[in-house]
DNA sequence: ATCTGTAATGTAATCGATTACATTTTCAGT
DNA sequence: ACTGAAAATGTAATCGATTACATTACAGAT
């Protein structure tokens, strides 16, 4: 393996110029950094980068801790903090948990180890504590996901806004009965969804009621199974807002299932615009979240972090879009292709 | 930062010993490895890792390759992966490609500046000289993709039995006018799916008509224009086995569009088992590859190459599996919970 | 008690880039 | 031409674990 050495000796300069020019062109004379690149190109040499690691105590790579990979909502995220990061030359790794929180703390020892810079996280569930730690210790951004109390970077969307919208939808459809399948409980994010249903219909005047409440933990499967339960009720919803796509499409099923018609006889509405959304049958309406751009967004806070670590932990909040599709009876529709 | 000349000097040994107590425990005599043990616990020591790979120029980390990480067959199979890995503490570095070949390129800079030690490739794009030079210079396995004329370790399902057996079944249903839509002409297994496709036609003394083949690029989106294309020939099929879900779930909607029924007037079949399959309305038969226990063992056979380079190239066909469900009409249907 | 061979431990070089500090070069200003 | 400050370059220490080689400890044989 060529190192820098060789490369410094054919250049007959010395290892810390070589190291200026590949760190620091400006501060080498025009004249010694070509003989340097030359030599570099000549001999074809690649900087050990673990030396570098190791040297500088960094690795130029950042952890992203996602639920489910497998969840396009996420995936394409993920892509945004890539596109963001490969510019930067930092690489991502990601640690996805399968919404299992062992699995997160495990994958915090990356950063113990140093093994990785900085940290997206996109889920809501490590402990306020220990989470509070983390940002004082590590560079450390949020996503999609938020919390209150601790003050970290964070970039989303108005979750209760665009759960009112998605529910106000709902009732200007001429819906009274209007059940929500929440995520799981434990995530402000969740919580959120479940306050913007509840303001909707608080401001148009509609009772709430227990019953056509239900937490499911954003699988497709607690959304099937809680539509179940709602589908028992004496008095089931004739309308569902699902605080995510999966679920969504659980409720929609199991209506099918129990010989309704969506949406006929129930109409949902989704949360995420997760791409087979627009591919099922019926085309589910929903809350898009601009995830390409949250995830550049995402990695740019990161980046400044990284390079000021007292760097403003602001939260951007991006806007949300209703998207319609025939899930919820509206007359507007898209096509499904 | 607590380090290793620390524990030694409270310990009262040589770094050296030190050092064995952590990789090679056994060489230590049992009364000085638990003082180790103990000063190690006491400092609340942590190795540094970078350090660690710089010195043994390894990362324990390997590299996974993967042409689109939201298609739910790769996400398992990186699950298989991810957890064979974790159990021999290697981590796992997902390069996501959106089946872009440049980007393939990319990553394998990694390799070549030993940021990872292997790799395993889950796409079969790259040109066939540079693969057959990787696998002489790295530890490289191949899983569900694979090549011929290079020896490389690979994991796989027979695709032209179990495609030949998805044909087969829709000769079965009584269909003589069976459409392929294919994927991309320059991938081995999208090869292979089609010879299966027609070994089943001549089998059962069916025509071939090259109208029926469609080249697809495994996308939702060319699976619906393909489609559309097929519905419109003079004598359109009754049937269609498309080479992966994506794309028969595009089939199907397609003839949706045009007022068809899936399966009374068309029926389909995919390959891949991807989540969605089973969600989907009508439920899509589809061949289910073993993807998490391919991910198991492709990294196995990784594991035993970054053992030791010489280690043959074997290999391994897995067992796929018919599943079916309502998109091509037969009376078996399972239900779509 | 001495010798021998093996097991256990220690010493110190090593991996290769970075960078604090030291030295030399350059050049503007006189 | 000379001075002094700034720019350019060089020297060598440094990061922290690993490991080849050297030394010591110890058990068993004589």
């Amino acid at each position: 393996m060529v190192k820098m050495v060789d490369v410094a000796r054919l250049a007959n300069v010395s290892t810390a110029t070589v190291s200026r020019v590949l760190r620091n062109p400006e501060s080498v004379k025009e004249h010694t950094r070509l003989k340097v690149l030359n030599s570099i190109e000549e001999l074809n040499y690649q900087p050990n980068v673990l030396a570098r690691h190791f040297r500088r105590n960094k690795t130029n790579t950042i952890l992203v801790i996602v639920p489910n990979i497998a969840n396009t909502i996420f995936s394409q995220i993920v892509r945004g903090i890539e596109a963001t990061a490969s510019e930067k030359n930092f690489r991502v790794l990601l640690g996805n948990t399968n919404r299992d929180v062992e699995k997160e703390y495990d994958f915090l020892n990356l950063l113990h180890q140093r093994q990785v810079d900085g940290l997206i996280l996109l889920s809501g569930k490590i402990d306020h504590d220990i989470l509070s730690e983390l940002k004082d210790k590590y560079p450390l951004v949020l996503a999609s996901e938020y919390v209150d109390d601790v003050e970290i970077a964070t970039v989303c969307i108005d979750n209760i806004k665009s759960s009112f919208e998605a529910t106000e939808h709902l009732i200007k459809q001429g819906h009274k009965r209007i059940g929500h399948i929440s995520g799981p409980m434990n995530s402000l994010l969740s919580f959120d969804r479940l306050s913007g249903y509840n303001q909707a219909l608080k401001e148009y005047h509609i009772d709430e009621s227990k019953d056509l409440i239900r937490e499911g933990d954003f699988s497709y499967e607690t959304g099937y199974q809680q539509m179940c339960e709602l589908l028992i009720l004496p008095e089931p919803p004739t309308a569902v807002f699902a605080a995510n796509d999966e679920m969504a499409m659980g409720a929609i099923n199991a209506s099918k299932k129990k010989g309704l018609s969506v949406p006929k006889d129930l109409a949902v509405v989704g949360f995420d615009n997760i791409r087979f959304s627009s591919i099922f049958d019926p085309g589910v309406t929903t809350i898009a979240q601009p995830a390409v751009e949250m995830g550049n967004i995402a990695m740019e806070l990161l980046l400044q972090k990284l390079d000021d670590p007292d760097f403003e932990n602001k939260r951007i909040t991006l806007k949300s879009e209703l998207i319609i599709r025939e899930s919820c009876g509206s007359n507007i529709v898209e096509t499904s292709q």
